[in-house]
DNA sequence: GATAAGATTGAATGCGCTTTCAATACACTC
DNA sequence: GAGTGTATTGAAAGCGCATTCAATCTTATC
């Protein structure tokens, strides 16, 4: 009867379930010495571990995250706040991130907070009730206290801004610098009339990258104009609209610096759409580096951030966190990368 | 003592996990009936149902993922599997799916297999593992045999694809047209001699547009050149690359397809680079629309190709599959997006 | 008014694994 | 060779929840 329906049936691979009891019962030992021979929680016998490695083999047995994760508490994954799963930036984070957690036996669980706060902190409450066993919030838009108040619970790495706590590691990148190095370069081509397209100045990174824009002025004792700085939301719209209201504005310029690429590329068909050729008639910088900077026409001159490298550093510190460590990981300074999109200006 | 030790920690959210049974206790009412009210699975009386909401309310429980998956069986995560998490593509896909699953309370939990199919196939064993209650594959690589055989074990939605099966479905975007569209729109304005970019011909995706693009000619009666083709592989440098191999072989033409949007902003920069002005000297269209196309200098026509949709349906799909519903949905026809890139040919 | 049928509810079992706890085995000391 | 200590290993107790099984309470039927 049995046999029948089996034939019947003919699946290829039913794969009834193989359990740690079965994989026990093979190798003629408890289940108890199977579970400490696949987790190294003991010393066991040479002959032992020798037949449960083949009986593993043999049953081709995985353990149940599941029943792992509740009877001991480590569910082997990582919770990963973003906020655009569907940015350029992001994904090359989640890249990063996800190379370094796989040789781990980590697994990620994204989550998307779409710069909002509230869903932010949904999304690390959905997270804790998972169980994950550490949290990566790329680019919070929570306060301090309530990523603290999360670190409190589970190890927490944060990206983009300086915190310090007990199982709170955060990695921060200089986008001070980084502005201050693309107005320098502009300011260094001869320009004296750089444009502004910034980003929200609630976010740090943000005033960050006007404070880098303000101060290279300054240093180079150049006048900061306000009408030439415009306010954006690091979107392509943003810039577009920018130069609309720059132009509409008859202000002069001969240079513009993005607060990001995003906005460098609205930036760039909004000058071309007004007959102003880049870099010929206006120079322009972006911010970033997206993947795609580099096939735009012309190619965008901008400051390097390394996306891949700050997703994979932030896993690594989750890691060391979870490991007991402390993380000791550190982002490369910015870099300018001078492409086709600014020149001399021609005064 | 114990109160002692609780004041010096000082900690704001200890939150010692709520279980199902602290609840029960509260409520007044057994574990079982607690866990039907939340679960609806049994009519229980309203004095209980009452009496349990509000000690859920007042404990702030929230059931343990890992505990119901275990019991259960459900673990209310989607495995979702793409090829480049850090694709542009891919991105507006993912969101799809992330908004479609949120509501109805799963969780996706995303893979990487980099168009490798032995990747993907270890993808598939580890959201296995994992207990995912379905599994979406984008773009698989994996053959059809063994989608199928995974289809066995538990509900799974592929796109990309036409694959039949019982717990299969698959959502399929009419490339061909979209091919056809692309270059008869080349074609009426006057072009003859049009490039072709293609893809990757092992995938069905680019084989069919390769197939559009030949169709077009020879519905216009225009002779097919097999110069004018070059392969690509899907990336912005095949495009740079492509064009610049055109160029060096000195084919005459005035206009490109390209398979891909990737692939156009490549050849777009491989055309600035030979002084070929778009859509002037060479007109350029693309296929997908991606978020970026629309701010290219000058901005690209193209095929739309609805990411985020393809994300919302697939993810819907699964949804149905697990209820026990046979899916209809069905991807939108293939829209031709004319902007800035296309051109008359002067002739 | 007694009995059958149906509606609610609780006790108990188990999902698959980790982790004490205790036992047995062995090596060593003086 | 008795006593003490250490290395292995198994039995058993959960982890937090879903669910089957059986019991209790209602309501309907004749």
């Amino acid at each position: 009867m049995d046999s029948f329906q089996t034939l019947t049936a003919a699946t290829p691979e039913p794969k009834a379930p193989v359990t740690l009891e079965m994989v026990a019962k093979l190798a003629g030992v408890s289940p108890s010495t199977v579970s400490r021979i696949l987790n190294g929680t003991a010393v066991v016998s040479d002959a032992k571990r020798q037949a449960v490695m083949e009986a593993t083999k043999v049953l081709d047995f995985v353990p149940n995250p599941l029943a792992r994760g509740l009877a001991g508490g480590r569910t082997f994954s990582i919770g990963v706040v973003t906020q655009a799963i569907d940015s350029p930036f992001y994904g090359a984070a989640l890249r990063g991130i996800e190379d370094e957690l796989d040789p781990a036996g980590y697994s990620p669980l994204f989550m998307s907070a779409h710069w909002d706060p509230a869903a932010e902190a949904r999304c690390l409450e959905v997270l804790r009730a998972r169980r994950v066993d550490g949290i990566v919030v790329l680019m919070p838009r929570l306060s301090d206290s309530a990523l603290r108040a999360c670190a409190q619970a589970l190890p927490v790495v944060v990206t983009g801004r300086d915190l310090q706590a007990n199982q709170l590691f955060s990695l921060n990148f200089d986008n001070f610098t980084g502005a201050l190095r693309a107005t320098e370069h502009l300011i260094a081509l001869g320009h004296t009339r750089i444009a502004f397209i910034a980003g929200d100045e609630e976010h740090p990174d943000a005033s960050e990258r006007m404070r880098g824009y303000r101060t290279a002025l300054q240093a180079a004792q150049l006048p900061f104009d306000p009408q030439l700085v415009v306010p954006g939301k690091y979107h392509e719209v943003s810039g577009l609209e920018a130069v609309n209201q720059l132009v509409a504005q008859g202000q002069r310029f001969t240079a513009i610096f993005a607060a990001n690429d995003q906005m460098a590329a609205g930036a760039a068909l909004g000058l071309f759409q007004h007959g102003l050729r880049v870099p010929t008639d206006v120079s322009l910088v972006g911010f970033d580096d997206l993947p795609t900077s580099v096939y735009a026409t012309p190619p965008l001159s901008t400051i390097h951030q390394p996306a891949y490298e700050l997703g994979r550093l932030a896993a690594a510190s989750v890691l060391q966190l979870i490991g007991g460590t402390v993380p000791t990981a550190q982002l490369p300074a910015p870099e300018l990368l001078v492409r086709g999109s600014s020149a001399r200006a021609i005064s």
